[in-house]
DNA sequence: AAGGAGCGCAACCGCCAAGTT
DNA sequence: AAACTTGGCGGTTGCGCTCCT
């Protein structure tokens, strides 16, 4: 027996997703989940494939992605990862935070390769290409440094050797130092910057009474157990919080206040909603405030006079 | 200004592996 | 053990934009 289709095609939607249909979406995994991907089109209301929305989701809606040309550094990465792991493009992924396996993949197709090539650098192999001839033409500059990767390269590839094919510890070193960069970068950036950073023009912007929270009882914000009844009072209340803010963590000098309640922007974990899990900021600009709020899922930007 | 070529990227397709019945 | 489901992966396509003539 044939393997039948992830779903029913017939009266399916294809191309390009709107922004009505990426709302629906948001909401649908904001209030459930990311669970049977099959189910989710009809549950919230999508004439898509289930395949679709799980891509879309993962490739295009999660609020943790990266936004952006790959830095020179995370290109850098890439290449190396390729050179030990070939198009395993999932896998190159997990090493850069932020970074769906399409992104890298479409970069590599459409930028990297071509920059290989122009090395005289075969993407294939990452070893120089036959014509030698390519490689004589390009300036002595030019020349060293691909030299200079090259025996690098054969150093790596001899380091590899001698250790298991999987051994990543040297690109967790990279990645750390990756990190420790995009941290330098954040903590210097100015609040247009740091608004900057999401990209509220690509990801839907939702409203404040656009914003769907799980349809329960309210009940008392005193208790901090994980009912969907306390993420909706806690919210608002946490909102109002906000707009009165004049805690002792204010840093009023720049006009941006980074509030203590950071956490994990990421978690499948849905039990753990509660009021520790939003992140909250406030950048004050002409006469309005911007509040991003992340969730587990989702960053929202608001803005509002300051009153 | 027009239109053809090339490029970049989001989305689709088909296959595979792992899990479930 | 076989049939089936589901999620994930990598290759490919097609649309929209920009550049060039």
């Amino acid at each position: 027996m044939g393997r039948q289709p992830c779903c029913d095609k017939v009266g399916l939607k294809k191309g390009p997703w709107t922004a009505e249909e990426d709302k629906k979406l948001i909401n649908f995994i904001l209030i459930h989940g990311q669970c049977c991907w099959r189910a989710v089109p009809k549950l919230a209301g999508l004439l898509r494939c289930g395949k679709s929305c799980r891509l879309r989701w993962t490739n295009y809606l999660r609020p943790d992605l990266k936004r952006g040309l790959l830095s020179e550094h995370e290109e850098k990465m890439v290449i190396d990862l390729h050179a030990q792991l070939g198009n395993r493009w999932s896998k190159i992924a997990s090493h850069l935070p932020g970074r769906t396996d399409n992104e890298i993949k479409n970069h590599w197709n459409t930028h990297i390769k071509k920059k290989l090539k122009k090395m005289g650098i075969d993407p294939l192999t990452h070893k120089p290409l036959p014509n030698a001839n390519d490689i004589q033409n390009q300036p002595q500059q030019k020349q060293q440094k691909l030299q200079n990767d090259q025996e690098k390269q054969q150093q790596q590839e001899e380091e590899q050797s001698c250790t298991a094919a999987d051994d990543t510890s040297e690109i967790d070193q990279i990645n750390e130092e990756s990190k420790e960069e995009d941290k330098v970068e954040f903590e210097t950036m100015d609040h247009d910057q740091l608004l900057n950073g999401f990209c509220i023009d690509e990801v839907p912007l939702l409203e404040p009474h656009e914003i769907l929270v799980p349809n329960c009882a309210p009940s008392s914000s005193s208790t901090s157990s994980s009912s969907c009844s306390n993420l909706s009072s806690n919210f608002l209340e946490d909102l109002q919080y906000l707009l009165d803010f004049e805690g002792s963590n204010c840093d009023y000098s720049n006009n941006i206040i980074i509030s203590n309640h950071s956490m994990g922007l990421w978690d499948d974990d849905f039990s753990s909603w509660d009021q520790e899990s939003w992140t909250f900021g406030i950048c004050k600009k002409g006469g309005k405030s911007s509040t991003w709020i992340s969730c587990n899922l989702i960053c929202l930007l608001i803005t509002f006079p300051i009153v």
